[in-house]
DNA sequence: CGATATTTTGCTACCGTTACCAGTGTAACC
DNA sequence: GGTTACACTGGTAACGGTAGCAAAATATCG
């Protein structure tokens, strides 16, 4: 007799206990808007048609909101997962979706299909950007949704969107000025992706000297700012399409049979100054006598291996980054919080295994 | 003249050129439909209005799918970006997800207020469910939901739903009997929280003689399995609400001080273990000489601390996941996937100090 | 040139809720 | 008894789209 079953709604409980829609839409919504009686009867008669509330898809379409924040990754998502800095992050910025009952959508863009699909069919009310690269094409696709925008870390520029991070150029700067302090004059830098197409290989000045379009330039720049300002010259930069121990090792052997007389290597993050400590142990090399290396991020692994880096807060980024996001008022100034990075001086770095005699 | 200013929609920009709202809509979902003419007028016009395309909450409701997977991790959900083996699992599962177009929506649920609200809230087609305990009030939200569902490892009761994981027995028996053959027979456990209200000390049989209904429990059970077909007896247990090297170490140390004469000490994780092998040394035990420490999961830092382990394929284990939630029909035998796992004898484990005489 | 095939485009029901406001019924008060 | 107040409940118009098929426009053909 009960009609061909559809899925229950609103609607067809409304019907089977003779009340309006409307009544059971506040049972679920607005409980203390309905008698007791009622409501156990809707509750009653939800149980029984198997209705497990209102369905999420219509709900968000009616209210105009969803409360899910986006986040977009680095095209390759699985990275995310692998790299100790970014888990952090996310634990940050989950912990702030959580209190502020959100949940958290991953855009997981398929290989090469990267115009943005997935971004444009993501049901959310606003976007974290993670350590995208300016040229990415789904930045774009972002920034055409409405909606508050939160960008961590990349130099992008995006109307409207606050932004969190650390000062990579100064903090790189500081870093390096301190390697020149104790000596070191032949510097050699291993970076990741740089954004744009993958490369690996020497990074020319092409790929450098462009308008800062990822962090990573923007280290680049705060290294080669205080070499120039020791006087002291050209910067190498070995580039790889990934942030990996494999990279980091692969990239060291590569850039110490193109520069065998560097005394320092600066790896952009942890996670590659742990393969370049292990390619250069693999060479033969003492660290920090023969070899310093330095990383960035001062993930936790960092400190157990002894790797002098710059600090910066993940956790506390990922959580800002949801603060800005969920205070956003419908229009106002982009905000810029910038954090607090310490350089944590170890044991794999040292003054140069020749120390120029003039000092 | 512009009527005061509304968002942009199909409607709004089909209105400007005289075409049909379908017309528009098929602009983006189906171009190939329209004529290259009419859908440069259509771009052209909602790029003048600064339209980004079909709403997707609204779309979502039309076509009643989402292209979302919904994933429930364990209440703590930073814990799921500190332990090794879940990051892995959410690589292997956020691959499948971005090879199937589907974007991943991560539930996070605020302290305390676990009636699965954010469950509900979620707007997804499916949920995996991983590492959460059966008692856990969100997992019931989730079965009441229409929808796919796959449980990874807890071994939940869920009509319809697929599962995939290790065999926890088999395994954990299988480390015990290697232990008891090289001749322990004093072993402990250090576990991290067995399921129910977070419980910190010493696991008194009714916690751990309870029907299995989280991993924990059933890694128990094949431990003790083993000790009972070797003639062992009891088996004490330590537990902590929390599954971090600092649980661990701590744990450890309760362990050693209730029971000095273990020879071996099984932790339910690696992370645990790590803290276990720090406290270890702490108390000036020299391991495997003093003491035997084993872990579970074989995460990739495990082979380079040298930690006899059972390793299974994490990242598969979330790739299998993906599988598993997209192949399902609209109703079918549920499906177990069970994953290999292999025993990693390494520097940690060895016989015990005071060989049994008998040997 | 009429007829048929092939593109293009438009019509029109919903999808399942919720916000707003208007009712109705009961209790309290003068 | 007649108001006024209050507590519930109901009506209904959106929210922004999409699918499927019908209609129109254009092309192809003998």
């Amino acid at each position: 007799m009960t009609e061909l079953r559809r899925r229950p709604s609103l609607a067809s409980i409304a019907a089977e206990l003779g009340v309006s829609t409307a009544t059971v839409s506040n049972t679920y919504n607005r409980p203390e808007r309905v008698s007791a009686d009622v409501r156990g009867k809707v509750l009653a008669a939800a149980a029984k048609q198997g209705y497990a509330g209102p369905d999420p898809a219509a709900r968000q379409l009616r209210r105009g909101r969803t409360d899910t924040v986006g986040l977009l990754l680095p095209a390759e998502i699985g990275y995310a997962f692998r790299d100790p800095a970014t888990a952090a992050f996310l634990e940050g910025l989950a912990g702030a979706c959580a209190q502020a009952s959100q949940n958290l959508l991953l855009v997981c863009s398929p290989a090469g299909d990267d115009d943005g699909t997935q971004v444009a069919h993501a049901v959310v009310d606003g976007f974290v950007i993670y350590g995208v690269a300016a040229d990415d094409p789904r930045v774009r696709r972002v920034a055409e949704r409405a909606g508050p925008c939160v960008v961590v870390d990349a130099p992008l520029e995006m109307a409207g969107a606050d932004w969190v991070g650390p000062d990579d150029g100064a903090a790189s700067r500081v870093l390096a000025e301190t390697l020149i302090a104790s000596g070191h004059r032949r510097i050699g830098v291993i970076s990741y992706s740089l954004g744009g197409s993958p490369y690996s290989g020497a990074a020319e000045s092409g790929r450098v000297d462009r308008v800062p379009g990822s962090a990573a330039l923007q280290r680049i720049g705060g290294i080669r700012a205080a070499l120039s300002a020791g006087g002291v010259g050209e910067l190498p930069v070995e580039e790889r399409p990934e942030n990996s121990a494999a990279a980091g090792a692969d990239a060291l052997h590569a850039l110490l049979t193109r520069r065998p007389d560097l005394t320092a290597v600066c790896a952009l993050s942890d996670v590659l100054a742990f393969g370049a400590l292990t390619a250069a142990r693999q060479r033969g090399l003492r660290i920090p006598h023969d070899l310093t290396v330095t990383g960035f991020d001062d993930v936790p692994e960092a400190a157990r291996a002894g790797l002098t880096t710059v600090a910066q807060p993940h956790i506390e980024k990922g959580r800002i980054a949801g603060q800005l996001l969920f205070s956003q008022g419908p229009s106002r100034a982009p905000r810029r919080h910038t954090l607090q990075t310490v350089l944590q001086m170890r044991a794999t770095s040292g003054p140069p295994r020749a120390a120029n005699p003039l000092h």
